[in-house]
DNA sequence: TGCCAGGTTTACGTGAACGTAAAGGTAAAC
DNA sequence: GTTTACCTTTACGTTCACGTAAACCTGGCA
């Protein structure tokens, strides 16, 4: 299985290719995670690739929800919770209902992130402020040697 | 075991007690996490509470070693992450290893979260969108539903 | 005196998110 | 034609961060 994208098909279209494809083992490598993650986030309903033969091919719509979920990672979502996220923003069958556990999910998600904010935002002068003092120690280290 | 700061001992010091000690039960209320957890971290070496007789005695610091824990986790911080820090942290044999250490490790991690302030700002955003829409739709709804 | 609310240790169980073989299919390359 | 580089499924193993149960101790109080 080669890539259909490698550049070296023609030179012809190279603005308007909107079909653009991946092997598992190109997302895996292009977006640093493993091939065994990426069946795993399938298995669990947050990706569906088609099918050429058996192998799994990838579309660039695909390619965006992996990139979702690994965001969604960093931020500390579940699988679940990002899958849930995922249900919700596709279904367009909108029913009152459903917009509704929409907005309470968005307004949780806010919460948690603007915790994470604060954190950060602690954290990082915590780090200035040990930085700073380590600078210091090895100058006084770097100093002492110097005499 | 009673608290033994429980403002039923006198109102002679209100201001200067600055040995203030908490038991397991209430650390876990005030912070809102399962005793379990605690013993676990201690059996981590994140903590090392003092003891009397066979209870354990979280004294302030101890208490702020525990936030510290949690805002880790908070933050993806796995538990063994957090002990690095607070060894590196805590260690004043200073040697030059030990804080070019201590600053590769901060850089690190200041570079992750940079990345996950902009993870926020971006989800931020989308969360904003997909407010607005579904409040757009919600209005629909109500507006169909008044004529 | 008896009991209860807290604390303790020991140890096995659990869910999430994969890792890691094992065994095999397929297409291009040599 | 066979090696090589991918891909596939199936299935058991693993790590982290606890949950949970059992069995026990211990100070206060009704």
């Amino acid at each position: 299985m080669k890539d259909n994208h490698s550049d070296t098909s023609t030179f012809a279209d190279s603005t308007l290719n909107s079909d653009v494809t991946y092997s598992i083992g190109e997302l895996s490598k292009d977006l640093d995670v493993t091939p065994r993650s990426i069946r795993f986030y399938e298995e669990q309903g947050l990706l569906a690739p088609k099918r050429v033969g058996q192998s799994r091919v990838y579309s660039k719509k695909d390619r965006v929800r992996l990139k979702l979920v690994l965001r969604g990672k960093r931020l500390g979502f579940s699988l679940s919770e990002t899958k849930t996220l995922f249900n919700l923003y596709d279904s367009h069958t909108n029913s009152k209902i459903q917009l509704q556990a929409m907005l309470e999910m968005t307004e949780q998600k806010r919460a948690i992130l603007n915790q994470q904010l604060e954190d950060i935002r602690m954290l990082m002068t915590e780090l200035d402020d040990v930085e700073s003092r380590c600078r210091d120690e090895l100058d006084q280290i770097n100093k002492g040697k110097s005499e």
